[in-house]
DNA sequence: TATTGTTATACTCTATAACTATA
DNA sequence: TATAGTTATAGAGTATAACAATA
C-alpha cells in the first residue's frame, strides 16, 4: 500500500492517460470514416450522381413515410437551416422529394419522398450496402456486433450540447 | 442435426443478415463521427478561426518534422491535388506552414510546419484534445480501450482501394 | 414576441482536366 | 513519357444574418 503524497499527481497522470486515450480513440475513429466516406463519397457521385447529405436526406426520409419537415431534418443532419433548404430544393428539382404544407401551421412544411424518390433511393441503398458489406468482409461477425454495441454506447453517452436535443437516437441501423 | 436440404437459403440469409449487420455498424459509425465533427468543426472555427481539413493538414505535419510533399499530403487527407495546393495556400499566407524546395527534385516541395505554426497547432491540439476528452468522459476506460482495438482492426482489414495505397496505417493516434 | 422557413452572401471544400516544369 | 505540383473551373456544402409569413 501507498503510503506517501502523491494523490494530487496520480490523479493528474491518470487524467492526462485518459484524455491521451480518448483523443487516440476519436483519431482512429475519425480516420476509419474518413476511409470508408471518402469511398463512398466517390461511388455515389460515379454510379448514381449523387452526393451523401442528399443521400443522407433521403435515408432520413426513407424512415419516415409521414415526412420530416426542414427543421426535424436540420437538427438530424446536424446543419443550419439554409443548407437543408438548398439541399431540398435539388431533390424536388429532380421530382425525388416533394414539399407538403402542413395544414395546421401555415409556416411548416412535411418533407416526403415522391414514389420516383423512394424507388430512386431504394435502388442505391442496395448497392450502397453492397459496397459496405465487401468493405467489412475482413471482419467477424462477432466483432462487428461488437464494434456495433460500443458505438451504441458512444452515442448514448457522448457529452456534446447537441445531444441535449438531438433525437436521432430513435432510429438509424434500419 | 439439419437434415433437409436448405443449405442455398441458409447461406443466402446469412448473407443477407451480414450484409445488414455491416450497413447498420456503418450507420451507427457515421452518425457517432458525423455528431462529434460537426462540434469539433464548430469549435475549432469559433475558437481558432480553423477549419477541419487545415487542422489536419497541420496535425499531419506535426506527426512529420522533417516535412511531407504535396503528393503524401493528397494521399493521407484522400483528396486531390489541386485540394492540399489551396489548403496549403492559405496556411502558408497565414505563416503556419511553408513550402520548402526538395533539393533532390526540383519539381516538389516539402511542407513543414513554421515555429509559429508549430506553436499555434500544439495550442489548439491542447483545447481540442480537451473537448475530446470530456465528449467520451462518459464511457469507462475500458470500453474506450476496447473500441479503439476494434476500430484498429477495421483499418487494417477495411477492404476498400484506397487501403492498397494508403500509407496513413503507420500513424495516427499520437 | 417567437418560430418556421427562405434568401443573400461569403467562404471553403471537392473533383476534373488542362497545364508547366522537371525527371 | 511519366511524375509533381499548379491553375482554372464548376458544383456543393456550410454558417451567418437579415427577412417574410405565421403562430
Amino acid at each position: 500500500m501507498k503510503i506517501d503524497n502523491e494523490p494530487i499527481y496520480d490523479l493528474e497522470t491518470r487524467l492526462t492517460q485518459d484524455h491521451h486515450q480518448s483523443l487516440r480513440l476519436w483519431l482512429r475513429m475519425l480516420s476509419c470514416t474518413v476511409m470508408i466516406e471518402a469511398e463512398i463519397r466517390t461511388r455515389l457521385r460515379n454510379e448514381f450522381g449523387i452526393t451523401l447529405p442528399r443521400f443522407d436526406l433521403m435515408a432520413q426520409l426513407e424512415r419516415h413515410p409521414e415526412g420530416l419537415r426542414m427543421g426535424e431534418l436540420s437538427k438530424r443532419m446536424m446543419v443550419t437551416g439554409g443548407n437543408i433548404t438548398g439541399i431540398t430544393d435539388q431533390l424536388e428539382q429532380e421530382k425525388l422529394v416533394v414539399r407538403m404544407p402542413d395544414l395546421k401551421d401555415r409556416r411548416a412544411y412535411s418533407v416526403k419522398l415522391t414514389p420516383a424518390g423512394r424507388r430512386a433511393f431504394k435502388r442505391m441503398a442496395a448497392v450502397h450496402e453492397d459496397w459496405i458489406a465487401e468493405m467489412f468482409s475482413g471482419m467477424a461477425a462477432e466483432q462487428k456486433n461488437q464494434l456495433f454495441e460500443l458505438l451504441s454506447q458512444v452515442k448514448t453517452h457522448l457529452n456534446t450540447p447537441a445531444t441535449a436535443l438531438d433525437t436521432s437516437k430513435e432510429q438509424d441501423a434500419s
